[in-house]
DNA sequence: CTGAAAGCGCTTACAG
DNA sequence: CTGAAAGCGCTTACAG
């Protein structure tokens, strides 16, 4: 038999006051409190193992201390560090987090959103990709987007500079003594992915030998792809990967088929997520601030401040573009 | 100047009816309205985008449909996947889910439980590894621990069969011909790993050839590892990883230092998180049932019912034993 | 410095 | 079938 939990009434009767006084001295305010009082009231908080019911704290005050965290795919390990990084974040500024995954289904991401806002959260954080998002610019609260939003300017959008980390990484590769460098995008243009996708158009120019690849945003896929490139003789010599994610996958196939890396197969991915450092061989990348970035965006959500533009992505040298760690 | 949104008592005022027929036509109950009524308030809050405020609702009904999940880890893509499979089951039954990362930390998995509490989540869900976990049991709201929880029995822990997935995978690795099957432990013992440690040691017996190895739970650790190892000449040939992340630094490692696996080194892990399947080479796993434990926990969570055990681990052989896919 | 009281937006007995 | 009203646990003017 659990009993009822305190409140606020049953410490300020205990500590023979009034709840204006109790709940100003578990708030530290906003009137003070004679330190006699105080004391009283904290011993009888303390005796009755009182804890503030947030919940009625937010109606009356009109403010949650929860944020909605919205993710664009919660199983793409690239949204999973951002979104641990907001958490961390938000959890810092003494607020909650409510997640959800959207799926890179926009219905869903709609659907979460409006599920966010009934819960009456202070923001919401936007993890978008190309796909979702554009939609359901939320009514009401703040927002912010991250990785990627809707161009109509209403949210701001945290994102890093995705041109030149494209161009980063093409240079790179021509280091190596590439001339063509082949770039493995996502199933349609859009969002971040375009854009690299369009910086990687602009920096290998017309060459017939830099060809463009497709494949979903998922290792199977781009395993799959890879394994079939091998058996065609179809393999580009050297490759960005627009996505940590795909970048994996091509490593697995190349494996599965012999095909070493980076001998047969320089390979530059522009996520650069925490992972890309243990894979075999450890992935070349861009790497993007993400900390940095979950940290931009919290603030911007709760107007600490403007801040500048997150940190550019950096190139971070490793094993499988060719270099010698 | 976006508006107040509108209220129960608005859309009243507009349907011409009172509060209470309102709550009823939104929530379908209890108790019953006329046809002609519930068209009028149906109108009167689609004219005025009314939106059920939760946070009213959960003061007056004292439940708030939310669950708070905490992760001992969430930069471990086993818990991480295993946090996924959590919120879209509670999803599924119209849950909402705060997050918090423990970190392996003890106090903030303390701090967390009692901000969820403060924020009156209707239950609990734990993933809880080894260190962390057994102190602050919570009280007053139904929790379940997964993967692993404190002996004293108070709540439901959701596990797989650790003992099974080791004695199965130290069964392949002798059919691939070894007769010494080496282990690597977490830093401590205790928890899951400790579970598994122990039936490891029972299954090779006091084979002086079967050493135990050491290291913490994280792809950087068991990359340094496995490089002293090989250096040393101490390499085993074959090796029973605790977790992926381990087998995933293993791999790394072994990858740097040109020791081909599986010939020189045959190796299973027993997460079997989806990473493991595209991984250089891809690895064996004992796979746990990751999906089922959620959803069991979810179901045990809101007493939908206590079904049986999840399905034990299944060894899914891959290349890093020695099979040939 | 402190107390009595209104009110946040709902749900739900209680009358009718 | 419907309405008037109490009350969930807080915060905060308003008096004193």
């Amino acid at each position: 038999m659990t009993k009822r939990p305190s409140t606020l009434a049953d410490v300020a009767r205990r500590a023979g006051t009034s709840t204006a006084v109790v709940s100003y001295v578990i708030n530290n305010g906003p009137r003070p409190v004679a330190a006699a009082t105080r004391e009283r009231v904290l011993a009888a908080a303390a005796e009755l193992g009182y804890r503030p019911n947030r919940i009625a704290r937010a109606l009356r005050s009109r403010t949650t201390g929860v944020v909605g965290l919205v993710l664009a795919d919660a199983s793409n390990p690239y949204f999973g560090a951002l979104a641990r990084h907001v958490e961390q974040a938000l959890e810092r500024h003494d607020r909650l987090t409510l997640v959800g995954n959207a799926g890179y289904s926009p219905e869903r991401q709609g659907h979460l959103v409006e599920r966010f806002l009934a819960a009456q959260v202070d923001g919401l954080i936007i993890v978008s990709s190309d796909t979702a998002g554009d939609a359901a610019a939320p009514t009401g609260v703040p927002a912010v987007y991250v990785h990627h939003g809707p161009a109509d300017g209403h949210a701001p959008v945290v994102a890093a500079d995705n041109r030149a980390a494209v161009r980063q990484a093409v240079a790179h590769l021509r280091e190596h003594g590439h001339r063509s460098v082949a770039f493995l995008a996502g199933p349609h243009d859009g969002g971040p992915v375009g854009v690299r996708r369009e910086a990687w158009e602009a920096a290998v120019g017309g060459d017939p030998g830099s060809v463009l690849l497709r494949s979903d945003y998922s290792r199977a896929a781009a395993d799959v792809l890879t394994r079939r490139l091998i058996s065609e003789g179809a393999l580009p010599r050297a490759l960005i990967a627009a996505t940590d994610e795909q970048a994996i996958g091509v490593l697995s196939g190349a494996w599965a088929c012999g095909l070493p890396v980076p001998d047969r197969l320089a390979l530059i991915s522009l996520d650069g997520t925490p992972e890309s450092a243990y894979t075999a061989p450890a992935l070349t990348v861009t790497e993007q601030p993400l900390q940095a970035m979950a940290e931009q965006a919290v603030d911007l959500l709760l107007s600490l401040d403007g801040r500048a533009e997150p940190p550019a992505a950096a190139l971070v040298p490793r094993r499988s573009c060719g270099c010698s760690e």
